[in-house]
DNA sequence: AGCCTGAGTTTGGTATACAAAACGTTCCGG
DNA sequence: CCGGAACGTTTTGTATACCAAACTCAGGCT
């Protein structure tokens, strides 16, 4: 006797919980994929048409896109898609040298007084079957995935939370970016892997930097002409 | 009707378009000062009706309070404030080693390329005249002010705005807590401020670092009872 | 030409309504 | 007496309609 809702049209098919994430999702789908072009102004009614919802759940979803950087809002004038610079591309490669470092140093940590490690190994070799059979778009969500397994690792709530608009970026960043060879990826993931998983905190920590240090250049070098001053 | 909301005097005249800001300081004044407790239920029709505003401007609020880290809020089971544990101040005080001590170095190397930074100085300044005159609650303020002002110098705009949420956390905590000497505090500010106006990167950084380890133990001690497991 | 003005558009906000999920309570049967 | 199902209540999530302020842009006035 509770529903069987049978003529609830409104909705296709999907019965879903949290439109606004599911908004929230396609719109920053648009983004990183480039549909929505950086200054493309996005209006809540037009969205909320093409979708199918209400202002609500847009209005929502807008307000995520912001604090994640995505999307830029003014008062009285709506929201655009954010338009990245060089400093953008510097200042998100800094705080993660920042950030990530100190994430690897605290897995190693971890992991040397006894937490479990095993789901970076399996990251790692479920990359490495990717690059085999040239899946490149798992390639590339799993090389996301492994950085965010190490900050997983750390075992900071905070530190997980703090790196996550910033994952969003990179998503995005690296997207536009042309990313360098996987293959040079891989290796510098596997030693990383190794330092954490022996307990090596320092170790850990240093090739952190460098691994992250050698994505800013060719990184830098993709957006060389799509980016404002 | 809409009516003009009968908060505080300033309301009047040229405000408009803030009131889901108001609702997210209003909510977070009422959290910080312990009179929403850890746990308590954050009703939207409730809320609404305090402050007299529909229940979008406070959907806003409560979203921005969770992703600032105050309330936690459960598909529809609505939020509640948030219950700090003693893994939340250690995280908190790890993560700030982490990106305060990054943003006063950086913030060193601004200063010696030239970047202005006088305001440094001149919240010392503030902070001493506030201290001789006893007025507490201003030297609080201040200094958590000379803090966020050494991330504003650090030039790094990802880096503010990843800090924004944790000095909204320190002010709930240190709140709750009772803090150490002011006088001690200053010293060592006054000691950065110097190593920062110098240009001295390597200093501030060691500096910026003792200075918040050393608030970590009179913090825990302080809350010593009042924090989860 | 330059400035003002007014219509159209868009956002920010409110009120109201309703469905669905969680919660509480009661009531029934074992 | 107790466990669990049925029911009603509460609250969130969403939709819809509407209004006011402000920005845009075109056109008209001095």
């Amino acid at each position: 006797m509770p529903m069987t809702t049978p003529v609830t049209g409104t909705l296709n098919g999907r019965d879903d919980e949290a439109r606004a994430e599911q908004v929230y999702q396609l719109v920053l789908e648009g983004i990183v994929a480039g549909e929505y072009a950086q200054g493309t102004r996005l209006r809540e009614r037009e969205l909320s048409e093409l979708y199918s919802v209400s202002r609500i759940p847009v209005r929502e979803a807008i307000q995520r896109l912001e604090q994640d950087g995505f999307v830029e809002t003014f008062p009285r004038r709506g929201a655009v898609v954010r338009r990245l610079s060089l400093s953008d591309v510097n200042d998100l490669f800094d705080v993660r040298l920042c950030l990530e470092t100190f994430a690897a140093r605290m897995a190693a940590v971890q992991v040397a007084q006894g937490a479990p490690g095993e789901s970076l190994q399996e990251l790692l070799d479920a990359g490495r079957q990717a690059i085999d059979d040239g899946r490149t778009d798992d390639v590339v969500r799993l090389s996301a995935a492994f950085h965010a397994e190490i900050v997983r690792l750390s075992g900071n709530r905070l530190l997980i939370e703090s790196v996550k608009p910033l994952f969003g970026r990179m998503r995005w960043i690296f997207g536009l970016a042309h990313n360098r060879s996987n293959e040079l990826q891989r290796d510098e993931h596997v030693e990383l892997c190794k330092a954490i998983l022996g307990g090596h905190a320092e170790l850990a920590y240093s090739l952190a930097y460098s691994h992250i240090e050698l994505g800013r250049e060719p990184v830098l070098r993709g957006l060389a002409g799509t980016l404002e001053p």
